[in-house]
DNA sequence: AGCACGATTAACT
DNA sequence: GTTAATCGTGCTC
């Protein structure tokens, strides 16, 4: 499978957060090891057209780039990894024009390569646990900080996510955003979040 | 300089 | 169903 090229990524979130369902998000360790797992789960961030006060880039400094977000508004096909909860990482790429903070969070994996090392990383857990959350699979397949603004297009890349044939309309499901806590109607309960039907690995 | 809270998870009752 | 863990970020004073 080819990897797919900012073409891919510079398009509006709500449209490649569907399109990244049944793609594989591929990370190599530094000993060269492969990690990788089906995208069975997205969701999409943007404030390309109107305002989401759910998205971070608009949620801080009156929809200003302040330093944590300044990658949202960047070019698209870039790791977005911010840390929140004093614990997790959470894993996006960044998607749309260059100026708008625009972006696709990664949900979860269905493991595919490098399981035994994953569950390592997650601490023995079973095999339907090692990547079924947006927390779990940043720690399963190692990616942090070191991690923000990397480019997923490149082809030395550490992180970088393989092309997979178009998935038939009626395997994608759509819903409500999770986690969005305080944020204000509509955007609580625009149907931004997209995964695939009856996957086991789907948070939740 | 200080503070409230978060695109979560796991371990409780 | 409830809650602790744990700290960077952005906002207020």
């Amino acid at each position: 499978m080819t990897r797919l090229t900012q073409a891919f990524y510079a398009r509006g979130a709500q449209v490649v957060a569907p399109d990244l369902l049944g793609k594989t998000l591929v990370r190599r360790l530094p000993d060269g090891q492969l990690l990788s797992g089906m995208i069975v789960e997205t969701e999409a961030y943007c404030d390309a057209d109107a305002p989401d006060l759910a998205c971070h880039g608009d949620r801080a400094n009156n929809g200003r780039p302040t330093p944590r977000t300044q990658v949202m508004f960047g070019p698209a096909g870039v790791a977005y990894v911010y840390f929140t909860y004093g614990m997790h990482w959470m894993f996006n790429v960044v998607t749309g024009q260059e100026g708008q903070a625009n972006a696709v969070l990664i949900r979860a994996l269905q493991p595919v390569a490098g399981v035994e090392e994953m569950a390592a990383r997650r601490n023995g857990r079973p095999l339907r646990e090692l990547t079924n959350g947006p927390a779990k699979l940043a720690q399963a397949l190692a990616i942090d900080q070191a991690h923000n603004g990397v480019n997923l297009c490149h082809p030395d890349g550490v992180i970088w996510i393989d092309n997979a044939p178009a998935l038939p309309p009626d395997a994608i499901m759509t819903g409500p955003r999770i986690g969005l806590g305080k944020t204000p109607e509509p955007w609580l309960s625009l149907p931004w979040r997209y995964w695939l039907k009856d996957n086991p690995y789907v948070s939740k």
